[in-house]
DNA sequence: CCACATTGGGTAGTGGCACTATCTATGTTA
DNA sequence: TAACATAGATAGTGCCACTACCCAATGTGG
């Protein structure tokens, strides 16, 4: 019924190494102790190796990262409510500075307490006087607003709010704003891409592998969107400049 | 006419060190040498360190991703075509494996030979006879085809179609493969996101400071448009379990 | 029954990366 | 001229994802 880690490293292609690395850090649940020696793994494991591997590798989460999600996963598998772009921050959600991009990075946090530049820019027009250090959240009203307008029903401590509302912010900054408008329409091609994601999510049987399928939908899927979107780009500047 | 490195660390909140660095590592042009220990930035310093410092911090890209990808819009700057979809790799083209996120990651390459699992999965029935050891690369033929049927104009090496191939590809063999209708579906809705994309580019004076912009729109959206996609899961997944 | 490769478990080491600190030989400026 | 800032180069830091080693306990074959 189980195999030894070797076997699992076999068919996985991972190392034992790498395994045990997983083991200790909890993205992997530890197998059936059979003895001081020897463990067994099924065939769950080997599943959860893979997509761990496949966040990992190919979306590019952080171990950390990748251990939140699947926690997360985890704890909501049983629930009607497959609420998974919820959990799915897909980054640190790290409070403060916001650093770092949904893969990894580390960096020891930003440089003194002025945090990423950002305002201060041309316009200025920021924060005048009390900037003071108790800064809610950039962009947080605009994101708001759009949610709102939209009639959505997503969570008021949704990491993806912040997410959004600092790069919006950060757009802002640099000059290259984005109008109310035209952010409405992104979001509605947005609105679209999720109906497609929810539909491909047919009621399989057990509900963690089911959960862990939605994984794979979403964040996994996520490289994917973004290359199409590439691609998507380049014909239509060709057709453009035709 | 220029500022110090002193006064273009303190307008763009970035240390002098790290400035340094970014000079070392050719992602910002040096200054005008005035003299063995005095140089001279001016404002598209500024605005070349800001954008970069949004790159990889908010998108994430790793500093060499984003050599990469400044160095594609300043060669492809003055042509009519913007094709900047062509470039954004804003993932580390390494033959081979493609391996890593779009911002950075790093690990050697993967484990031995072998690569990431991938095939072997339960279905099966990848490619249909050689295989060899020349694997040309992992989802070619679908993406190919997705194209074609599409009828975009895409460079045959793009290298998003890696991308995207991969990613199907994993996505496959862990058993959560797209139908080639849905995946037609995700790639229409591309298509409108870059009409939308490409709408927002208004030709301006300075075509380097345009190609940044455009940089700014493309690559710096991403996560916005992933974060975006996440409330709509949100939400949408609200919606049906109502 | 016993040599012996394997395992689980734990600890230390490795290489990459994004900075960050220091140092020196200038240069500027009060 | 003295206090102070630079450019440029080199070394160091902290974090991260692994990876290598070590050890005692096993299971396995002969």
């Amino acid at each position: 019924m189980g195999v030894r880690i070797s076997e699992l490293s076999r068919r996985s292609g991972v190392p034992t190494a790498t395994i045990k690395y997983y083991l200790r850090e909890g993205l992997l649940p530890p197998g059936r102790a059979v003895a001081a020696t020897q463990a067994d793994y099924d065939e769950s494991h080997l599943r959860r190796l893979r997509l761990v591997r496949a966040l990992i590798g190919v979306r590019g989460l952080s171990v950390s990262a990748t251990r939140e999600v699947l926690g997360a996963v985890a704890a909501h598998a049983g629930e009607r409510h497959q609420v998974l772009g919820l959990v799915l921050g897909a980054r640190p959600v790290d409070e403060g500075g916001g650093r770092q991009g949904g893969d990894r990075q580390g960096g020891s946090g930003q440089a003194g307490g002025e945090g990423q530049a950002g305002g201060e820019g041309p316009g200025g027009g920021e924060g005048p006087g009390g900037g003071e250090e108790q800064a809610p959240a950039p962009g947080a009203a605009e994101v708001a607003a759009l949610i709102g307008e939209l009639g959505w029903a997503v969570s008021e401590h949704a990491p993806a709010r912040a997410v959004l509302g600092e790069t919006l912010e950060t757009l802002r900054s640099l000059g290259a704003e984005l109008s109310h408008d035209v952010l409405r329409q992104y979001a509605e091609l947005a609105e679209r891409t999720a109906v497609l994601d929810l539909d491909e999510l047919d009621p399989r049987a057990d509900p963690l592998e089911q959960a862990e399928r939605a994984l794979l939908r979403t964040v996994l899927m996520e490289p994917a969107l973004l290359a199409l979107r590439r691609l998507a780009q380049e014909n239509e500047s060709a057709r453009r400049n035709a």
